[in-house]
RNA sequence: GAUCUCGUAGUUCAACGGAUAGAAUAUCGGUUUGCGGAACCGACGAUCCAAGUUCGAUUCUUGGCGGGAUCACCA
């Protein structure tokens, strides 16, 4: 009726709680268009609204150079405080996907090499991305890609026959056995760079990995493998992950290798006696698919991988973390891999984590120079026992890995992240430690409060804040989350309600003498540990009984 | 050199083109016997530079400066 047509407007949640609950700058965007002062048009847009307003909203405020703030009225938060009791721990839950069919890989591990910090990473935003896939109603596959053949792993094998089997199996423990393929892996390298003897027995190994002739390199081969597959297993449950199955890089090699060989003339290129993917037409760079010894370069493999995932789960969202290192290496691949087929391309989505890098010199050589998962891992264990020594192994455990992974989280992933134990995996304030205590203390308060034989009663009629306000926003922040495949929204959500809880607790008796009283802010206390809960476990952190 | 990416308080991170650029940490100063002080309250403190587009730019465009990544047979 205003004649408003077009243009790029928002509805917000204004940064300031002073501006409303909701806002919008509808009248800045179209009073040049209209000819008019964009507090002038604002108040004609209040004047339309308010002819029919909804029950939802308690009043409209122009302010600003022509903001319409909304401010939402106590029977909306009424009726969505009552929301969160009903959903639980469903409550926050999206529809965005439902129907749908979400594969997410992460977690890649390189088998026969150490699992090390920038695993934790990709775990990390692996399984908080997870998370929110099925938080998003779909129907979510989770698998992970070990890389089980290449020639470094040749080399390793190459070391184990020398040292013989025996050896292997002589160490105590797997710390030990990892250790010691680790150590292979290495000198492996190092003895391949040295001599032409080794080059060509390499080779030879290698072949026989990849073509799985019997032999005895297959049998030390396999026996490895199992083994740092069964590490892998062990490391990232405790960090909170499970896979429904695995890929090997061994079987998406020969299926990459075909494609790849049957694209030959059409995608693909000769060159040098290589075989190649010409990105310059498309604005990226050229890459080798097959090297010129007739071996699928990690490229082939990736197209493989594409096609055995939409093979086998007819996913109508495929996404995967690796490195953000990776980013213009796969636009090739998925430019390749487009051009063979289109729908590979479309429904694949690639995330990226950023590196960890280590300011602080203590750091390092307290972890030794290498930062493998478990020993980062076990150094913040020993400083969550040294702040509290009644931690138990369970929930030191848990209030490590919760630091960790939000020191991880709350960045924005795909950016680096700066990690230095003294300083940035604080316990307090913006902490993974934090959101856990405040989860904790709330339940505490509930129990006692309980055992005074007293619990939650919603008293519809009063007065709602800032924590109550903040509290019925999850759900959008949720679905901002999904959308972009970005779970640091949800963290920096989290830390804020976590805040506002806090504060609210500081400044309320929450056990109070009138009953009814009492029992509302218990009310208040349960919805807000639901809430805050239902938060944390979708970033992937556990919450511990005490701390 | 080409392409991509990033540059915000001392430090670690936020901010869909919006309002007085938010937090945390560090530093300084506080917290009325009240349920968990890993907490709360307060003070101090920042958009790399220069043009442009816009009613309005940390955000978009162009050009600098400074990090990082990728650029043919590693994964």
């Amino acid at each position: 009726s205003l004649g408003i047509e077009g243009g790029d407007f928002a509805l917000e949640f204004p940064t300031d709680s002073a501006h409303g609950d909701y806002a919008t700058n509808v009248a800045m965007v179209f009073a040049k268009q209209l000819g008019k002062n964009p507090k002038e048009l604002a108040e004609e847009i209040k004047t339309e609204i308010e002819k029919a307003l909804p029950q939802e909203i308690a009043h409209i405020d122009i302010a600003g150079p022509g903001f319409i703030n909304f401010t939402l009225s106590n029977t909306f938060f009424a009726t969505e405080l009552n929301h969160i009791k009903q959903k639980g721990e469903l409550y926050g839950k999206s529809s965005l996907h439902t129907g749908k069919k979400i594969l997410v890989e992460h977690s890649s591990p390189n088998l026969f090499k150490a699992f090390h910090i920038g695993h934790v990473m990709n775990n990390t935003v692996g399984e908080a991305i997870t998370r929110l896939a099925k938080f998003s109603g779909a129907e979510v596959t989770v698998i992970s890609y070990p890389s089980d053949i290449s020639l470094g792993i040749g080399k390793a094998v190459y070391i184990m026959l020398l040292d013989g089997i025996e050896k292997m199996h002589s160490c105590a423990t797997d710390t030990e056995k990892l250790a010691y393929l680790g150590e292979c892996y290495v000198r492996g390298t190092k003895a391949f760079e040295e001599s032409d003897e080794v080059k060509t027995r390499v080779r030879e190994i290698t072949k026989h990995l990849y073509d799985h002739t019997p032999s005895e390199e297959l049998t030390v081969y396999e026996a490895g493998k199992e083994i740092n597959l069964d590490y892998f297993k062990k490391i990232v449950e405790r960090l909170g992950s499970h896979f429904d199955a695995f890929i090997y890089e061994s079987e998406a090699g020969k299926v990459g290798q075909e494609i790849v060989e049957s694209n030959i003339g059409t995608v693909f290129s000769q060159s040098d006696g290589a075989v190649i993917y010409e990105g310059e037409k498309v604005g990226l760079h050229t890459r080798v698919f097959i090297n010129s010894e007739g071996y699928p370069t990690y490229e082939a493999k990736d197209v493989g991988l594409m096609s055995l995932k939409f093979e086998r789960y007819n996913p109508d969202l495929s996404i995967f973390i690796t490195d953000h290192e990776q980013t213009n290496y796969f636009e090739v691949v998925k430019s390749a891999a487009g051009e063979i087929n289109p729908v590979w391309a479309e429904k694949t989505v690639h995330r990226t984590h950023g590196r960890m890098s280590f300011k602080g010199q203590k750091m390092s050589s307290r972890l030794g120079g290498v930062p493998l998962a478990a020993t980062l891992i076990d150094t913040v264990v020993e400083e969550v026992k040294e702040k509290n020594p009644e931690s138990t192994g369970i929930s030191a455990d848990m209030i490590a890995i919760g630091a960790l992974k939000l020191a991880i989280l709350r960045a924005k992933a795909g950016s680096n992240i700066n990690f230095d134990p003294e300083t940035s995996l604080s316990f307090e304030g913006d902490s993974g430690p934090y959101l856990q205590y405040s989860i904790v203390r709330a339940k505490s308060v509930l129990n006692k409060a309980f055992a005074q034989g007293l619990s939650p009663v919603f008293d519809e009629t009063k007065e709602f804040g800032q924590l109550e306000r903040h509290l019925t926003r999850f759900s959008a922040v949720v679905e901002k989350s999904i959308t972009e495949w970005a779970p640091h929204h949800i963290a920096m959500y989290a830390l804020e309600l976590a805040h506002l809880w806090n504060s609210w607790y500081g400044n309320t008796h929450i056990i109070d003498s009138d009953k009814k009283v009492a029992e509302h802010n218990l009310f208040i206390a349960k919805q807000t540990a639901q809430v805050l809960e239902n938060a944390v476990r979708l970033l992937g952190i556990e919450i511990p009984q005490s701390m």
